[in-house]
DNA sequence: ATTTTCGCCGATAGTACTATCGCCGAACGA
DNA sequence: TCGTTCGGCGATAGTACTATCGGCGAAAAT
């Protein structure tokens, strides 16, 4: 075997990773009745006490894990959808910019599950940062889509893209629960679904002019 | 003061429900974390061994509270859904469809709140009995849709009506979270995006006829 | 080479939670 | 009226969880 000799830092991270890892485990297949910090650690293969090593209690580590999650998701989605929404006439881009998300979500089970469940959660760290996440999110595609031309001007409509901007994420999530369920194993047909759906929307907001705010 | 005098039965129903409540209740404000028997008999204002006189465990409440929040969701959303749905032509009552399903959810923020978080729950009973109304829901709103007209003849139509109908519900959800959070206070304007976007779906597979399962 | 640092461990005190038991008193049945 | 039923209560044994402490050994510093 190679050197197997890791500095302490180096050591003290790998060991910090894999609490955080088996706590996203045991999140996702016990839910939070299953968080203690002797079931992280021994998921972890590390004694109970250790535990104090890195996190000062398990709200600590709650909000790690979501500092954690928010450095994975958010990027990548949001650069695909970047790249993609610069060319909104091109079919193929815009197919892209709904499969990467989905491809995103149902590359990380876990973290997906586990995203979408805190945003309901108003107790634990996770909620707070879950629905910082999801503001960012929602902000950034709402620049997205007034980058394809839907208007914005006034307050009303700035509104209403965010609220098509959520839409579009529950959507994506939608489908990629589905997929992960094995009820849609076609992600094509999920990403087909998709731009159905925002068709809609698109025609709708790009056809009714900034004529009234919502008959009624 | 009126009779107080409850028969036994009506005594012992009456405890039952407020456990149920306080359950719900700490579910929404602390999470899973502070369930436990004890905490639950504190804030239903009952002795903790008197749980046991009701369930058998945590695990038994949590089922009973799924079965209770199947009773309450399920039906009217259901025949608010189909009364408009049986025609379709008219735009209010399209309106309604969503609107009704929408309120129904605002009405119930807790048991709302749960039944979403529970559907990404792979642990709990309360997981179980969530997707199982999901499923229920969602072939539901399958018949209301082909009964609306949209073409179900195909395998993979059939297929695309339930994604369809996932999307439908994961819309109206994202509505009603934003309007509980306070960002759209305007409900209907919520209708307003949720119709819009289900008429992309609907001209889509309207017009585009049994030809192709996914042109592109 | 020697000392210091520190990540990890086992042991453990203190605490919270689960589940059971016997008792009481009011509703119930005769 | 009188015995029975039973829902609720306090007490409690058993268990699991939290958080701390001192010690060990290898990396790091001198």
């Amino acid at each position: 075997m190679p050197d197997v000799t890791l500095s302490r830092r180096e050591a003290k991270d790998l060991t910090r990773r894999r609490l955080l890892a088996a706590a996203l485990r045991i999140l996702d297949t016990e839910g939070e009745g299953g968080l203690s910090t002797g079931n992280v650690c021994r998921s972890a293969g590390i004694a109970q006490s250790t535990f104090y090593v890195h996190f000062r209690n398990m709200q600590d580590l709650l909000e790690a894990l979501g500092e954690e999650a928010s450095r994975h998701v958010g990027p990548v989605i949001r650069e695909a959808r970047r790249r993609s929404s610069a060319a909104p006439h091109s079919a193929d881009r815009l197919r892209d910019a709904f499969r990467v998300p989905l491809e995103k979500m149902c590359g990380h089970p876990e973290f997906f599950r586990l995203n979408v469940r805190a945003r309901f959660d108003r107790a634990t760290p996770l909620g707070e940062a879950a629905r910082r996440r999801a503001a960012v999110t929602r902000a950034q595609l709402v620049e997205d889509l007034v980058a394809a031309g839907l208007p914005s001007g006034t307050p009303e409509e700035a509104l209403r893209l965010e609220m098509v901007a959520d839409g579009v994420t529950a959507l994506t999530e939608a489908m990629a629960i589905g997929h992960l369920e094995g009820r849609y194993p076609d992600l094509e047909q999920c990403v087909d679904v998709l731009v159905e759906f925002f068709a809609g929307v698109r025609t709708q907001l790009l056809g009714d002019r900034p004529a009234s705010g919502s008959g009624g």
